[in-house]
DNA sequence: CATTAGCACTCTCAAGAATAGAGTGCTAAC
DNA sequence: GTTAGCACTCTATTCTTGAGAGTGCTAATG
């Protein structure tokens, strides 16, 4: 509890006002507040104190005869200090479990699976952020000729990722000379995470300091090729088109600008990631996204992570009018359940 | 040219109304053609030949007193008869290139990309399907340990494509007992089409008969899980904001349902897919399609091969008035170069 | 002195009316 | 067969009007 000043009674109407303006999308009028909650106050009694919360950046008017709409700043209150937990039911806990119990422990289909999950349950748009690369621990390389000029790598990572990568090789590799790079290369590099690893790689002194003696041009070759991995994430969305029956997008500029952003994957990366809290969930409203065109969104979003460590980032993508407690339980339940899922299949 | 009941003034009149309607995206009136064609007639002869136009059902009036429009009907006459092979200007062929020439020989990367081109320049949507697997050839196969009950198994195929599946094993398998059924299983499966292997993989006696003595209970374990892929099919879209620009999509609810569609992934995978036409360009003008909420697109797609094998499908979905003669030279265009791609990867 | 009833005032929204303009279909002349 | 001319139809825009919702303010109340 923030100790700002307002008493109870500013903080009762603040909260009856976001309450009934996300159920109805309309502008909250004195009377509607009498009407559907008992705060034992007179409609003109609310107005005063409508009047004051307006004052301090809390409400604002569309026009001078309408009713009240919460400012930004008005749900930051709410979401900070006024919300109360609404634990998920039952049916809906079992709705999450559900979605993944048909998919196979295939790490692409969990993510996948996860923005399917969060959309559908939420309503809004649910999205996925692989685990970033250079994070991850490398578990496995496994390393297959394609030709006489390249090879593949496949990367299985401790977290169950896996990456391909064509790398091109220098010369010609006999079959036995790769077998014992790829066994050389596992032993020195499996469990280490993949941004040690291209240091390593690119430094002639590491990769000296690590490879002793077994170390050949053909091996450092190799491994600048394998590890030379652009940082890149992978952006799971669904649910887009939720945003259709949201009453306030109802004109279709305001849509477009909207979408134009969700087809920037890396847009949505950057959003999902930056300015990351250590962990726990945390809610992004309206223009505190700070990305172009998406200022009339909210997102709640949280990491999930295995044994402490931060693997990537879920979220909820909704208009900035979102039922904030139902949507911060399902995404830290669903975050919880991931962490769990990728925990179990280490 | 079919020889339908039309004279040539008639033809002349209707491709001179689906150019200026492709233009405009209003109805066209008699005067507008005046004004903006040399035909040598006068509005008046105009609005006869339209008449006779109509009730032969290739125009049709939103209101008496509109200009007109051409029916489903009336494109198909004009993209089967009419219309005239638009080279691509040197220009747009190099941006093509140059669209390939960044990215690395990566197989996802070149499906995306290409859906990515395809999007940029048409200024429609951009769809590529992925090679169906069960028609791609194994060219390589390769088994990575897990843990003591799952590998991974790495499934390159001839076309460059990399398939992981994550599989079970019934027992602790030694890696010298794994290497060993990897190094049978790549003797005894590579260059062969996946759907073989498939029917292979599931029949006792067809294992036998491949396997020889080779055969072990782990074998036919490993290869029953390893081939029992599903039917797969990977979708890449992109440019589906691009829609919002098209002023026959003013209306939200006429667009909501077109990505409520394009959401669907294994929908658009049947629409590129069905009916398909022994090769080369196909195009699908509006509910030709018969996708429930794409009634007002035209789709123009191509399957792309290697060896006269087809692998998938590429398209451009676009509003049913779309500049085909264009749209067409890009489909032609891109889907040769992935080919040759292709081709050349090999 | 906080609360409330009452009332004037403001603004939006929907419906109706009037008008201009675009385009056709038809008829009669060429 | 082609075309000029004209009446007719329909749309789209603008303006007006009236109802309704909701506020802000003032004065009365416990």
């Amino acid at each position: 509890m923030t100790t700002l000043a307002l008493d109870s009674r500013k903080y009762a109407v603040l909260e009856a006002i976001v309450n009934c303006y996300n159920r109805t999308a309309e502008p909250v009028s004195s009377q509607k507040i009498v009407r559907d909650y008992d705060m034992g106050l007179s409609a003109a009694t609310l107005r005063n104190t409508m009047a004051d919360l307006e004052e301090l950046g809390y409400l604002t008017h569309p026009h001078t005869s309408a009713g009240r709409v919460p400012t930004e700043q008005g749900y930051r209150v709410y979401v900070d200090s006024l919300m109360t937990d609404q634990k998920l039911s039952r049916r809906e806990k079992q709705f999450i479990r559900d979605g993944y119990a048909s998919s196979r422990r295939d790490f692409e289909e969990i993510m996948e699976q996860t923005s399917k999950i969060l959309s559908a349950i939420s309503h809004h748009i649910g999205v996925v952020l692989s685990p970033e690369l250079h994070e991850s621990i490398l578990r496995r390389l496994e390393l297959i000729s394609i030709d006489s000029e390249h090879i593949l790598a496949v990367l299985l990572m401790a977290s169950g990722a896996v990456k391909n990568q064509v790398v091109s090789i220098p010369k010609d590799l006999s079959d036995e000379e790769l077998y014992q790079i790829n066994r050389i290369l596992n032993e020195k590099l499996a469990g280490l995470p993949l941004k040690q690893i291209r240091q390593i790689s690119q430094d002639p002194v590491k990769l000296k300091a690590v490879f002793d003696q077994h170390l050949s041009d053909p091996i450092a070759t190799v491994t600048r090729n394998t590890f030379a991995l652009e940082q890149e994430t992978h952006v799971y969305i669904d649910g887009t088109s939720n945003f259709f029956s949201q009453p306030e997008f109802g004109e279709v500029q305001k849509i477009e600008s909207l979408f134009r952003v969700l087809e920037q994957k890396e847009q949505i990366a950057d959003l999902l990631s930056s300015q990351q809290e250590p962990l726990g969930i945390q809610v992004l409203i309206g223009s505190e996204n700070g990305c172009e065109g998406m200022e009339m969104c909210s997102i709640v979003r949280s990491s999930y992570r295995v044994r402490g460590n931060q693997l990537g980032t879920i979220g909820v993508i909704g208009p900035t009018r979102m039922a904030y407690p139902r949507i911060v339980s399902i995404v830290k339940f669903t975050s919880q359940m991931i962490s769990d899922l990728f925990e179990e299949s280490l």
